[in-house]
DNA sequence: GATGAATGAGGTTTCATTCAT
DNA sequence: AATGAATGAAACCTCATTCAT
């Protein structure tokens, strides 16, 4: 197996970047050239997210990666390079955790949990990155044409169907009554989600970030008309 | 009352635009230029929600707008006091439609019924803006530091806090049952909105626009528990 | 007539650059703009001929020419552009100079002696253009693609016919013997012209431009073999 | 005597290159750098005829020469020495060829055939470094200060009078008439010479390479006035 | 008051050269 | 001795902003 193949996996979110650099097979030279790599990949998440795309120069991420800035033209071909695969990397962290969540529990009620879980963890562990991709997801996908935002608009989508299907499956096991459109109920679920946590990101001595993930589901699932 | 205040007014919300203009006791001098501010302003959306805050020069918005680039200057100090002086104009519409919609209504149920059409038709008739905000909302806030961001927050809380009451009256009311955090399900509610309707935006084949805006409401409400 | 239009008339040799200027017509404003253009052509002209192309930079030319490297932009596309209509235009004196040459004389061999007089003339008052032509006129041609290298030496081939042309109407009078490839002998004529006044441009010492033009022709015409 | 000054006789092509290799006395070590010397300068030949000096990168011609870029410097002080001694090289062969064919043949007639025939051959044989030379003979030796060129002129110079004299010698033997100036002459055969064949280079289809060398000496000679 | 020509700081990127391995 | 990763000066070009007309 080549490093740019397990690479091309790590990314694709199928395996972890942590399992790439455990390879202890490979030669000092390559683990040396991943972990400079990924120092630049680092920097610029750093900086992107402190200040947007647009106003991080690649000088200043050469600083702050403390390398030469022809050394980041060797990993990334230019700018916009540098940034996609930046967001993507850090997307198909997020979309493991995700899925393997997803994948996880008892019965589906338990799924969801470990979803919103897994939400809630990454949300607070990756926190740079939630605010820029947040911040740019789409803003820079006018200029980084088509590419990445197409790929990973994909990828969210193939996830929206994941819960959903868990939803579906609760149906048939009668833990859900009836649900008239699974998919759709997901599309909420993880806009509360991403509503809520940004609220306690936004604004964490008003909103803080719950004890209990639970709390979200709860929010939730409170949406009930009476009459 | 001088015409700054009157803008002013108008930009906070509290004043509908066209009822500056009306106003005819204005000079004509002073409604010139106001419509020379107009313009230049819609020239600015047009632009900018195709290409991003950092993909438009003045130069274009001048063209666009017909006028040499230093009457830009004249109207606004620079590039991000004009972006600033858009979003707040525009934003100052969709409060104002909020605000209005959440106050109408015979019952509480209906007033929801009402924001929701009113965020869909808001959605649908302000389309280039709502690419421009939710493109670049939070993206470009971070170098248009503080300022314009702070702003929008407060009053997006503040609209929050009202769907909040609203619940709330709805529960006293016993038109719906026993809601734990009326605030959190506003949050809930109002991200699910925005969510659907993203969706119809993205993929308009897979996801049309409903024709009964109520569809939205039964998403939301369907997320309910059985057991 | 517009400007553009007088530009491009002057630019394919068809009037002098000093009629454009003469157009008193012209607003003072196009009249100074023209003047610009000329003084950072000048300004590349210099510098280019002195250095070769890709040792003079844009900052380079904008200092020589005492403007900001901003003002280029506004009359030169980019670096290519600027050396390309800097070019052109010097050709295009050259070329109004060769055929106009060609054209007044009352015999043939007048022609010719008003030809190799127009080549010394213009050697020796543009010096600095000969010496860029001569340098670089196939070196940047590699970068600079076709474009100006095509049409150029479609001019140099109309000029040699136009020689040549003179050579068959000296034989038709019977001015000239039998010249079995009249082209051919433009050809020498003509690069014979060149390599005389290169020598004296080389070593003006050991090889002074001769104060009478006629010497080239008579060097030319030397070549007689006896049996 | 040492391999260097056995290099330097090379270079200014009073031994052929061959001689210095086909010296089995070096020890096995110096060939197979003096080969590593020639795979590199090779390299550049081709490169640099293909797109000029300031459009190849040392990088390019380490790959193409399938060296690393360090040991390019073990050879060559820098990217212009490289230039250097590839043009000299290349000059030498032309040099000796030309000389040669100059010294050789029964009377001066012959010797003077004896040197269109080696152009011809050398032209035909070298074409890249024609085009290379061609193109940038002037163009580089600015930036390429002095040196090269200097010394390229001087060897020009002493092959302009070796031809000059024999002209001279044609005089004395009554083969040719009455030449006013032999050294000029020379220039006018000689820049005739490589005006024929450049045009021959540049349109092929029209101007075919003349299967009898002797065309150029014709067309050369048919240069006569009558009156 | 309106104009738009002029400015020049600052962005991205290339590539000749060095030097630790 | 050979390598090629790392360097960083310097190139081209854009565009927000000013100010004389």
């Amino acid at each position: 197996m080549t490093l740019s193949s397990l690479l091309e996996a790590a990314i694709t979110g199928l395996v972890r970047f942590e399992t790439v650099m455990q390879k202890e097979k490979l030669p000092r030279r390559e683990r040396e050239k991943l972990r400079q790599r990924q120092e630049i990949l680092t920097a610029g998440l750093t900086l992107f997210s402190e200040k947007g795309f647009h106003n991080v120069s690649m000088h200043e991420i050469a600083e702050e990666a403390e390398f030469a800035i022809g050394t980041l033209y060797k990993f990334f071909q230019n700018k916009e390079d540098l940034y996609r695969a930046l967001v993507l990397e850090q997307c198909s962290l997020f979309a493991a955790a995700f899925n393997e969540a997803l994948e996880q529990g008892e019965d589906e009620i338990e799924k969801l949990r470990n979803y919103v879980r897994a939400q809630y963890k990454m949300f607070r562990s990756h926190l740079p990155f939630v605010r820029l991709f947040i911040a740019e997801s789409r803003g820079v996908s006018y200029s980084i044409k088509a590419g990445l935002d197409q790929e990973l608009r994909a990828r969210y989508y193939r996830l929206l169907e994941k819960i959903a299907s868990v939803f579906e499956s609760g149906i048939r096991n009668k833990r859900f009554g009836n649900i008239a459109s699974p998919y759709h109920l997901a599309v909420s679920l993880d806009s509360t989600i991403h509503a809520f946590l940004l609220l306690c990101l936004d604004e964490p001595e008003k909103h803080p970030f719950p004890e209990d993930p639970d709390t979200i589901l709860n929010i939730f699932f409170q949406g009930m008309l009476n009459g």
